[in-house]
DNA sequence: CATGAATGAGTCTTCATTCAT
DNA sequence: TATGAATGAAGACTCATTCAT
C-alpha cells in the first residue's frame, strides 16, 4: 500500500497547514511553554484531543513549525549565495530575501527569535537541534569576502559588522505591529535598513 | 513606619540579591516558563518551599529581576540625556552606557530580550506592565534632535534607525558567552558599533 | 447562545451530581478543609485531576454543594409561607418541611451547619457570600405573626423562641446516625419535636 | 529536682493561658484547620516558631483549649448533680451553668461545638478521643428522673427532648455576637430558654 | 525566650496525552 | 476525524515544625 503514512499524520495536508499557522500564532503570542494544547485546539475550533489526529505532541507542532520555516531560510540564503553576485550585490540580496522570508512567516520568525536558543536545547526538537545558522553563516562569508576584495571597507570587523547586521534582520521579526500590511513593506525596509548599513560599510570616496 | 517590612518580602538583603542573581541565571538560561522554583532552589543550595521565605512567587522574582534591572537602564539614560551633550556624543553615551547596564546584568538583559514582551503581558509582573521602551525613546529623541541640527544626515529615517540601534544593542544581550570576560569588552563593543552605525549616520564629507 | 457551555462545568449534568453526593459525603466526614482533593477522587474512584474535568476547583465544589442545598431550603420555605396557614400551621409546616429537606440532604445540610458560616466568609464561596438565613426569617416571621394574633403566647420572647426552633432544626444536621433508616423518620421527629415545642408556645387553656 | 518541667511548656502559666486565649480566639473566628501557627502568633504579637517555646504543637494547643474547656463542663454538671436537687430543679440548674461556662469560654464552646466531633477522631487529641458527652447524659438522667417522678410529663420523650435541650444550649455558642455583653446575659438567657423549654415538659394542670 | 532561616511533607491545580465512542 | 472523559506526571505554593543564633 503506497498510502501508507506515518499514524497520526493522517490528515490532508492541508489542514495541517492551516493548524500549524493557527499554532504559530499563539506560540508567538504567548510563548511555547506558556501556550496550552487546548489553546491551540480553541483557536483553530475543535477540542484539545483531536489535535492528536495530526499531529504527535505538542513538540512536534512546534518542531515543525520552526524546522520548514528554517528549511526555507536556508533556501533562500543558498540561492543567493548560488546567484554569483559580487559582495555588495550578495549583501543586498541576502537582506532583502531575509526579510522577505520573516515577513511572510511572520510567527515563525517570531517563535525562531524568542525561543530558538532554548528549544533547540530540549530533547523532542531533534530536527531543531542540528541546525545551522544559516543566515548568519551567509552574511559572515560574504562580509569577509566583500573585506578582502575592496567592496567593504578593508579594515571592517566582520564579526562585528556580522552580529549587527543578524540583530538587525531578526529585530524585525519583533515588530509584531498586525496592522502592518503584510507584503509589500519588506521591499522598503531591506532598502531602508540597506541605506543606513552600507553608507557605513562602504569605503569612503 | 518604614521599618515595617513585609511578611515575605524580609530577610536580609544581601541574600535577597544573592538569590536573584542564581534566579536571573537559571530563567535565562532554561526561559521563564521552563524554570521550576525546585531547579532554582537547587543552584542556590535549598529547597523549593524555603525560597518562599525570601519572595512571594515565581512571578515576583522575575518581575524583581526585570524591574530592577529596568529602572537601571532608565537611571543610564536619564544621566546620559540630563549631561547636556550634543545628539552625537549624546549617542555615543547612550550605546556606551547601554552596553555597560547590559553586560554587567547579562542575565536580566536576555530574560528581558527574549521574554519581557510575553511577561509584561501576564497579571503577577505589576511592575514590568506599565514599563516604557527607555532606551527605545531615549534613541528616538536623540536621532530627531540630531538629524535636525545636521549633527546626522537630514533626511535620516529616523524611525528606521531607533529600531536599528535599539536591536543591534539588545541583540548583544543574547551573547551568552559566558567566556567572554565580564568586564572590559563593553568598551570596545560598544566603540566598534559606533565606528560601524556612525560612520553611517554622519553626513558626508 | 444557551447551548454554550463554560469549559469545565460541561460533562452530563448526571455524573456531576454523582460526584457532589460523593464530595459532600467526604467534606461532611472530614470537614472542608482536611477533606483533599484526591480523598474524593479516590471515593469516587478516579485521580485527583480527573475532577478537575467536571468542577474548576475543591471550592466550587463545595460552593454549588451548599448552594444548591439552601435554594432547595429556600424553596421550601418560600412554598410553606405562600400557602397562607394560620401560625401555627405555618410553623408546623416549616418545621416539618426543614426536617425533611435536611433529612434528604444530610451531608450538605452537615456540612452548611458546621461550616457554612467559615465558609461564607471565604473568597471562593460567592455563591455562599450573600444568601440570607431563610428558615431564620421564616420562623422569625411566623412567630411574630402569632404572638401578635394570640396563635401564640403574646409575651413569647419570638427572638429566643426562634432561635431555639433554629438550632432545634440545625441540630438534627448532626445526628449523623448513617444507620438511621433515611426517610420515614422525618414525619415522626418532627411530630416529636413539635409536640414539645408547641406546648411549650400555645397559651394555655 | 522537683522543679522539673515538660520540655516545651516551660513557659510561665500566666503566658500559656494567654496564648491559649489568643488561639482559642483565631480557631473559633477561622475554623481549626484553617488556623495557621502563623496566625496565631501574629496575633499574639510574635513569630510562628516562637510558639514551639509554650506548646508541642497546634494540635496539642487545640487539646488542652477544648479539654480544658470540657473538664470545666465535667465539673460543673457534676456539682449540679451532687447538689441532690429535684428533677426540675436539677434541669434549671444544669441549664443555667451550662450557659454561663459556655459564655465564660465563648471561643472554646464555639470550637467544640463546630469542630469537636471532627477533631476528636483524629490521632493528636488524646485528650479529646475519650471523653463523655457529660452535659448530654446529665440532662438525660435528669430528664428520665423526671418523667419517672411525674416532675415532667410521663410521656414525655426524654431522648427526644435531651437532643432538643442539648441543640439548644450548645446553639448560643455560635451567637458569635460580640458586641454582646459578656457576663450578664447568660442568666435572662438560661431563664428565657427555661420559660420556653419548661411550660412545655411540665404536665399540664 | 524570641528570631528567622530552613525543612519536608503534602495540597491544589494544570496539562499533555490517550482512548473508547 | 472529532469528542469528552480520564490519566499521570509534574509544578507552584503552604505550612507545621526545627534549630542555631
Amino acid at each position: 500500500m503506497p498510502t501508507k503514512k506515518k499514524p497520526t499524520a493522517a490528515s490532508r495536508p492541508e489542514r495541517r497547514t492551516e493548524l500549524l499557522a493557527v499554532a504559530a500564532q499563539v506560540f508567538a503570542a504567548q510563548g511555547y511553554d506558556a501556550t496550552t494544547v487546548r489553546g491551540i485546539a480553541d483557536e483553530a475550533g475543535m477540542l484539545a484531543g483531536s489535535l492528536y489526529h495530526h499531529f504527535d505532541s505538542k513538540e512536534s507542532m512546534a518542531d515543525e513549525i520552526l524546522s520548514t520555516f528554517l528549511t526555507g531560510l536556508r533556501a533562500t540564503c543558498g540561492a543567493v549565495l548560488d546567484a554569483g553576485l559580487g559582495p555588495r550585490d550578495t549583501l543586498e540580496a541576502l537582506v532583502t530575501a531575509s526579510f522577505r522570508h520573516i515577513g511572510r512567516n511572520r510567527a515563525a520568525a517570531a517563535i525562531y527569535r524568542t525561543e530558538g536558543a532554548h528549544l533547540a536545547g530540549r530533547p523532542g526538537f531533534p530536527r531543531l537541534a542540528g541546525v545551522r545558522p544559516v543566515l548568519e553563516e551567509a552574511l559572515s562569508r560574504t562580509l569577509e569576502r566583500g573585506a578582502a576584495d575592496g567592496s567593504f571597507r578593508r579594515d571592517l570587523d566582520t564579526r562585528l559588522a556580522c552580529r549587527l547586521l543578524r540583530d538587525a534582520i531578526w529585530g524585525t521579526a519583533s515588530w509584531h505591529e498586525p496592522g502592518a500590511g503584510p507584503g509589500q513593506d519588506h521591499g522598503e525596509l531591506a532598502r531602508g535598513y540597506l541605506t543606513l548599513l552600507l553608507d557605513g560599510l562602504t569605503p569612503r570616496v
